[in-house]
DNA sequence: TTATTTTAGTGAACGGTGTTTACTTTCTGA
DNA sequence: TCAGAAAGTAAACACCGTTCACTAAAATAA
């Protein structure tokens, strides 16, 4: 169907490239932005440090796509639930579980795709400025905003609720959640004297929580 | 009344340290711990760089010291709250949107105080295990899970909340919020087409939301 | 007071980082 | 075939955290 654009030249390189990005994601994905240096990946993939910088202008660069990358997983698992036909409260607190569930396999692409941004590429796009709506992070953004303006069509949730307010005050959950299981590897640790919540129960525990903060109260 | 346990030396010592912290935490309010580095706090204080290591072990240890005096902040300021006489849920609500004011302050300080841990001083202790409950960090914990002990007595909020649990989740939900707001300066903003809601507003919305989740139903 | 030991502070180096520049070789399009 | 672009490199630049051998000064013991 889709005429072929490219050059050899130009698939070769896309090759390379493609070769220093996965290079690149395994050592990342095992020893974090730290661990992950130019020199290192230059020898793994048997090239001098500066033939990198023929296909990325800067580390910070190399790992953006990393993270874009990372986030698309994300989105692809969440969207797969969203267009299930299952009950719409189960179907809720699916969406959210799977994507702490994603993002704690990937603890340092996680963290990495929320730390860059301030230092970095100037501000990050948040919803409502230009760019958010096409990176994969403001997709998945959406697809959680989606099902929360159904839950209120649908009378689940408390009528007077904005969506995008509300996605926005889920998501921020959802992010804290993850990242306090990403920072603190034994969270969420429990006393001795107390009945013990394993991770993933936590993380339903969690996401119910969140979701009861939108549901009507029938007094 | 205490008796001057210190000598002269010793005080001459802390004063320097004092200093250097300082100095330090100038540095790193204004550029995070990449901006901060041992050589331009040594230029700052007019020492050589190998002159810090006479009283830091190294740069890691140097920046605990800033992280735990910045919780002891956040942790007078939400003590302060937590013992006034104001109705239990407008203290609920303040003391955790008084968190998020404080560290997103100091935006630095609370992006380090979670990102260094899983990485350098081993595993960061959580509740139930030793050392937590002496870190301001855990003792700011405490005065959370305290205070849904007391929602739960007066009977606010649900009676088969487990306190240490729910405090962990609500931890995670402000936790989130403010992660968000450091990492993405423009957070929250909003569709040009809808109501702009400040960050105050946000937060305080936010607040409201985690909490609704602990809240009786009465259905 | 003198002798000894501890402490404060330093300059130079080690091994590491991201990145740039000047240069050569290889490939490609006309 | 041949000019020009692209691929790849070695060497350097300017940083970084940290260590080590060393001097000078202060504290301690005799």
């Amino acid at each position: 169907m889709t005429a072929t654009v490219s050059s050899p030249a130009e698939r070769r390189r896309n090759k390379i490239r493609a070769r220093i990005l996965s290079a690149a994601e395994r050592v990342f994905a095992r020893e974090g932005v730290d661990g992950l240096s130019i020199r290192r990946l230059a020898e793994n993939i048997d090239y001098s440090p500066a033939a990198i910088y023929k296909y990325f202008k800067s580390k910070d660069e190399l790992i953006d796509e990393l993270k874009e990358s990372f986030f698309e997983l994300i989105l692809e698992s969440v969207h797969k639930i969203a267009d299930t036909s299952t009950p719409f409260d189960e179907r809720a607190r699916d969406c959210v579980a799977t994507y702490v569930r994603i993002a704690v396999e990937k603890p340092y692409h996680y963290a990495a795709a929320f730390a860059g941004e301030a230092a970095a590429d100037g501000p990050a796009p948040v919803d409502g400025e230009p760019g958010f709506e096409l990176s994969k992070k403001g997709q998945a953004f959406n697809v959680l905003r989606g099902m929360i303006a159904e839950g209120v069509e649908i009378g689940a949730f408390r009528s007077k609720i904005d969506p995008s307010l509300a996605a926005k005050s889920v998501w921020a959950s959802m992010h804290g959640l993850t990242m306090m299981i990403v920072h603190i590897p034994s969270f969420p640790a429990l006393k001795a004297d107390q009945a013990i919540m394993s991770r993933e129960n936590f993380i339903l525990f969690h996401a119910d929580q969140v979701i009861r903060g939108l549901e009507m109260h029938h007094e």
